[in-house]
DNA sequence: GGCAATCATGCACTGATTGCAATCACGCAG
DNA sequence: CTGCGTGATTGCAATCAGTGCATGATTGCC
């Protein structure tokens, strides 16, 4: 019982994934994501290619192959959240905790930064991906907002939050820049969330809810 | 000038694309996008398969045929604003006279919406599409903003107004409960803005501007 | 040891997308 | 009216992602 918390099988599988992970940050760190085939990245981990796909559903997903993980940790953060806690303290409260155990230095982090910054299959996909916060985050807003708001309130604040998540990820990206000028990462959340409470609060004092769309049956 | 503002050859490309768009939206309609191929489409619109990608660059891009048009509207609305009006305001005047002209009946665009939104690959790409939008916008507000203001401001504003132009595209969806019940889509652009508004004033108030850096793509 | 659930593969196939080279048709000049 | 040059249309072959299926190899468990 030294690293394998499962059985045989539950290690040899981990190992083999982050064997694909390593193969293929790899490859398209040399030769760029478009120029590496899936044949490519399972002949470097040693795996056939028909494998690959056992492990990742599509070649962009390795890339983003923390995703799940981190999307469950900001999900369940959101929906055990303290019943007097909004959903915006508690997303603040998980990024503060993100940025703790972040390692700006892991060079996986670094290279997935830089290769979908310059892929625009990837940067697609990471949309798609940023989606889900959106969602997750949205719904947790629209409970705190209460359901007589309508639905485009929630929506906004999630999105511009979202906004300010994707904005930290130029913290992996000109890291040396942003660290020497000694900034903290927590400043910009913040500002967003200044930014997110005074939207809301305008509308608070404004206008009621409109778009209520279907009446009860 | 009834068709054709140029030689016969510009209104013959100009029949094939609307009869490759009319045929690939029945197709989609009918059978659904991923059970049409784009041999389909070229079958159907009477021409080789081939010659579809010389109109359009993927299957993708025939469902958002209008995309261009409808962005480089917008686009140019920004930038050929006044210089005392406000990208935000700029914004809600060309949201407004977009609607204007919008046929909420025209089956094309009905039919785009539908399809779009139970197709997967459809919702991917349009989401970088509206990033186009969301460039844009937040390029002219960070203008407004200044440069002191850092990146982060105009982007949570941009995003957040993409939102709310995505919940417009909820009155195709929905049009008839929503034009029952007499619903102003303009209620809802203007909500957006308090909220935009807002947020914006919320951080005049407060501090300046952290965050530098960040490399334009 | 032996059975059932998994996992890894090999193979064949669908479909999008692209590069190339041969044609074809439109618009213009003679 | 006729011949050219340029851009449009095609056919063909090839690359590559992703999927379904059947087979053999492993592993967990009784």
């Amino acid at each position: 019982m030294a690293t394998g918390t499962e059985g045989l099988r539950e290690r040899k599988k981990q190992r083999t994934r982050e064997a694909i992970i390593d193969a293929a940050l790899r490859l398209f760190t040399e030769r760029g994501f478009e120029h590496t085939t899936v044949a490519d990245i399972a002949a470097a981990a040693d795996i056939a290619p028909r494998t690959f796909f056992g492990y990742f559903p599509t070649k962009e997903d390795v890339v983003f192959h923390d995703f799940e993980a981190t999307f469950g940790s900001l999900d369940e953060r959101l929906r055990s959240r303290a019943p007097g806690e909004s959903a915006i303290d508690a997303m603040r409260d998980w990024i503060a905790s993100m940025l703790a155990q972040t390692d700006f230095n892991d060079p996986r982090e670094l290279c997935q930064r830089r290769i979908t910054r310059s892929t625009p299959a990837l940067l697609e996909h990471e949309r798609t991906l940023m989606a889900r916060f959106e969602a997750a985050l949205g719904e947790a807003v629209a409970q705190d907002l209460g359901a007589d708001q309508g639905p485009l309130r929630p929506r906004m604040v999630a999105s511009a939050a979202t906004a300010a998540l994707a904005m930290l990820e130029a913290f992996y990206d000109d890291k040396v820049e942003l660290l020497n000028g000694e900034l903290d990462p927590m400043a910009m959340v913040d500002e967003a969330l200044t930014f997110l409470k005074g939207g809301i609060e305008a509308l608070r004092e404004r206008p009621p809810a409109p778009v209520p769309v279907r009446s009860p049956t």
